[in-house]
DNA sequence: CTGAAAGCGCTTACAG
DNA sequence: CTGAAAGCGCTTACAG
């Protein structure tokens, strides 16, 4: 007792009670408060009265470190967000999903650790191993080499929004061709036969499947969308939208197209960005329409008409398995791919 | 070693090797493999050979929930946002200060737990707690209890933009009076002098300050800013400032004010969303200036004039004076105030 | 109903 | 240079 109070100095908050302090108190065994705290086995009532006023009184916190030592669980889980340049846990669409995330693992007592690495790096991942998290939710982007990393470690994960999918491994998609075969019936049922497309990464599974599910529905309405129609972006960024479409100015002067698909919100936003400072109408003289939903479509002017992408359901159907993961339950279903949602805003007529 | 392998089916990837079985195998004692993991206190070269040679066979990793135990410092922080109905770590504003405190932390060598909670409650607090993390930040409104509540507790904490200053704790925020005074300059510099004011919550800090350092340097240009000509919005979102401007649509369209000044971005551009709605051009016939420099500022069109908050910056010092407090260096300095940067875009002329 | 003992995977004096 | 021992704060059989 002497010794705990010295380690600090005078006046400084008392270290946290243990349960031994309470048992000494307590006057019964450490088991025995252990317990009642835990309330599995049996304890005498007066035992119970007095040691659940000595916690109330000492604000006793049990120590889920040492709980974790002996019950090799943490009940902590970790998400990796991939990027490349800049974390990306600010990213409105990412973002969100992280938000459902920390939601849907509190109610179900995980902490979550989150964290962001550079492109072929698994130092993160090497982390949260060394943490001893129960699971791991990997979003977006991630290098095949993480992936055979974690495997080899054995801790269970699931995959969301994931540029490929991997055997056996469960992965929260959304129904991104299907997503794409919604643009092109809205815009063919609206009247557009001059489509201008920008496309993101193809080497992401949601980018290639949006411009697939598009470009198949496009050919069976018998609309033609010509290579030169069609502009692969490196990046699926704002700049990079906004970039195409300046370096394709002359043709849209030109009256060319009558509308824009992009496969991502951002794309969309920052092509519009560049037509509206050109004095472009949209969407009387072009009209536009993105993907994701994320919330600065809503807000843009004109609000941008897109595909829903429910990124908190992504974020709590990825908790709900990897609980189920973790605690081995028998036959763990592999989720059903996500309905999108077309939503029409002004961006469209 | 039967146990060990039975404890999991067949083919099972085998269970993370631990010091012991490092130990075993090296024919050393658990004491030496872990001083020469560790790098301190003497080993033999030979030793030392067989030993790293195992390791990496094997693919040890320490196991930092035992490290924890006896060093008494998980290693672990907590970041702690508030909310009132949704979480906000994808918040345009908060989540550039989290990504800045996820890149600062990973390079100390934390990890980090992101969590939210709602107003009032301290389940998240106590969360964190119970996992023994070294140390807090909390950002954005937190009540007093749950400050109460960790100040008790006796872990160091730093609060970030808070919506108010406590006594002795670290607060990181911007000058926000200084850049209510900028845009004050800047409006009036640009002939301004029919300026209509969305503040926002004045229970907040930084809103308070913003609209107090431009109503006072406003008085000081001998500009009047009549009481109508501001109206106090309850929550600062996208909504809200919508809505506040689509009630004021009336003087607006009379041609009262020649610009707005919105206490942060979201609020301005929820105004300027109505405005463009209403065909009002921009910056023509009304300027707009907002506060915070969110991403979004940027992309609008047109962009908005706004002054730049540094949440970069903010994440950055967080870290790196939590990671003192943790370390219980001497005297750790309370930061000075972060310097606010007008921006100038296409809201205003 | 209760307590003594062992153990989770490490680190850290302390002897040798 | 190395090993045995104690201990971090719990939980969990096992005796009583």
């Amino acid at each position: 007792m002497w010794e705990r109070s010295h380690s600090r100095k005078g006046s400084a908050p008392l270290d946290n009670p243990t349960i031994k302090e309470i048992a000494l108190r307590a006057g019964v065994s450490k088991s025995t408060v252990s317990r009642i705290i835990s309330g599995k086995g049996y304890s005498s009532p007066e035992a119970r009265d007095k040691v659940l006023a000595l916690i109330e009184e000492l604000q006793y916190k049990p120590n889920a470190v040492a709980r974790a030592m002996v019950s090799q669980r943490t009940h902590n889980i970790g998400v990796l967000l991939y990027r490349r340049d800049h974390p990306i846990a600010s990213h409105p669409f990412y973002g969100k999903i992280v938000d459902a995330i920390l939601l849907a693992a509190a109610s179900l007592n995980y902490s979550v650790f989150v964290t962001t690495d550079h492109d072929m790096s698994y130092r993160s991942a090497d982390f949260m191993m060394e943490k001893r998290v129960d699971g791991l939710i990997l979003i977006s982007r991630l290098q095949q080499n993480v992936i055979d990393h974690i495997t080899k470690f054995g801790v269970p994960y699931v995959m969301v929004n994931g540029s490929t999918d991997v055997d056996g491994v469960i992965h929260i998609v959304n129904q991104d061709e299907e997503g794409g075969r919604l643009v092109a019936e809205h815009l063919t049922r609206t009247g557009h036969d001059r489509i201008f497309v920008i496309a993101g990464p193809q080497t992401h599974r949601s980018h290639h499947l949006r411009f697939k599910g598009f470009m198949t529905c496009m050919a069976l309405s018998g609309i033609e969308v010509p290579e030169a129609a069609v502009r692969y972006a490196e990046t699926s960024t704002f700049a990079e939208g906004y970039d195409i479409m300046s370096r394709q100015w002359g043709p849209f002067r030109a009256g060319r197209y009558s509308a824009i698909f992009a496969t991502n919100d951002m794309l969309a936003l920052g092509a519009m960005k560049f037509l509206l400072e050109q004095s472009v109408r949209i969407p009387e003289q072009i009209s536009v329409v993105g993907f994701d939903d994320i919330d600065f479509a809503a807000m843009f002017a004109p609000s941008l008409t897109t595909v829903k992408v429910d990124a908190g359901e992504m974020g709590r159907q990825s908790i709900k398995l990897l609980d189920q993961l973790i605690r081995q339950e028998p036959n763990v279903a592999h989720p059903s791919q996500l309905q999108p949602k077309l939503i029409v805003r002004q961006s469209t007529k």
